[in-house]
DNA sequence: GCATGAACGGAACGGCCGCGTCCGTTCGGA
DNA sequence: TCCGAACGGACGCGGCCGTTCCGTTCATGC
């Protein structure tokens, strides 16, 4: 009576991880906007095909979004795990810049509000949160951060070392982002001669608040 | 024989200025694609009111860049009559960025590659690229300035600032802005500890290249 | 006032693009 | 060899946008 699971078919399996995949690439390329005709041709495969295994575009773009936060979780949590909290956080700060530079779709997350995502996307993000938030709490009990720095701060430099690369051509400037995230760096050591403008905003939310 | 040039009708000159402004305030808004609608709602006039009067909705919005490119034009040759080197640049880059975050059609135009703007547009960016230029060299030379920072990175560094205040709520984030430019400015006027990685590409174009 | 035509508004048109479906075809597995 | 699961991509639909067109309004000059 129990209907056998009967297994995928190797074509159908073939097919789908290919869809991962490109999926995978697309989404880094063009960001969570990506259309369905993109991934399917990117995977060799028909629109259909997609469809039918993933029921619909959204569904198979928040999967690889949860993938790619949960690989960010990881970086943080060994980023938490450096015996030098100074070098966490810049360890931490350089892996979220580099992290969003190779995928627009992470960038694309970081930078919405956290209220267009759906249930699960915010899950994950919250328990990303509360280790930037460490990290950065680290830093500044060990004096090596500046006072007026927030972790909020932290996540919008990592965007703004992301813009530094995507605004030109990616091809020619690839590493863009590394000479943004090196001045900031240098900046965020310092002890701060001047306190810095404007107020830490506390009430702002993005896809990681 | 000589057509009297009949001059312009009262009404029709008010509508004519208030699409200026209201096309001023939706690019800015809304970067360089703002639709038709967008422009003439804000002005509180019908379509067919801005195809009568500007040709096209580009004409317009072509208009309203090339203000916006000629008042950072004005800003820069005022940083470069500054006495002191240092105070040239960083006001330089403070105006742009602010600039910028106020004017996301200005934004874009630096972010883009020049390639796609009419021939007008590039003429002024030449010029201003030029001013860039000399405010770049002048600090390098007063050797207030990294060596290993090119004026290109300076224009990056403007955009990078930039997206911080806007991938958050505009209304929450307004000084985000000042907060990375200051950080950035602590970074630019150390002498370096450690070279910037990555290489300064020199063939990379963007809207002001 | 009144006549005139310049100026107006916005509905309508055509083109484009993206999502998701449907059905004739292919092909893996038994 | 046969069956039905899996495929692919043309297609229908809906939404958006630039631009045009025409019936209406109204500023202007007499």
């Amino acid at each position: 009576m129990s209907t056998p699971p009967r297994q995928e078919r190797a074509d159908s399996r073939r097919k789908r991880l290919r869809l991962i995949e490109a999926a995978r690439e697309a989404v880094a390329i063009h960001g969570l906007a990506v259309t369905a005709a993109e991934i399917a041709d990117r995977a060799e495969v028909g629109v259909g095909t997609l469809y039918r295994r993933f029921g619909s575009k959204d569904a198979l773009v928040k999967d690889i979004l949860l993938d790619a936060i949960a690989e960010m979780q990881t970086v943080a949590d060994a980023s938490l795990a450096d015996p030098d909290p100074w070098n966490g956080l810049a360890s931490f700060l350089i892996a979220l810049s580099r992290a969003q530079s190779a995928n627009r779709g992470l960038a694309e997350f970081t930078a919405s509000e956290a209220s267009v995502f759906s249930d699960d996307v915010r899950e994950h993000s919250v328990s990303l949160r509360c280790a930037i938030q460490d990290i950065t709490a680290r830093a500044h009990l060990a004096g090596m951060l500046r006072d007026d720095v927030t972790w909020r701060d932290i996540v919008v430099l990592s965007l703004a070392s992301v813009s530094a690369g995507e605004c030109l051509g990616v091809r020619a400037a690839n590493d863009q982002w590394q000479r943004t995230v090196a001045l900031l760096l240098e900046g965020l050591r310092a002890p701060g001669a001047q306190p810095l403008p404007g107020q830490s905003p506390t009430d702002v939310f993005s896809g990681l608040a």
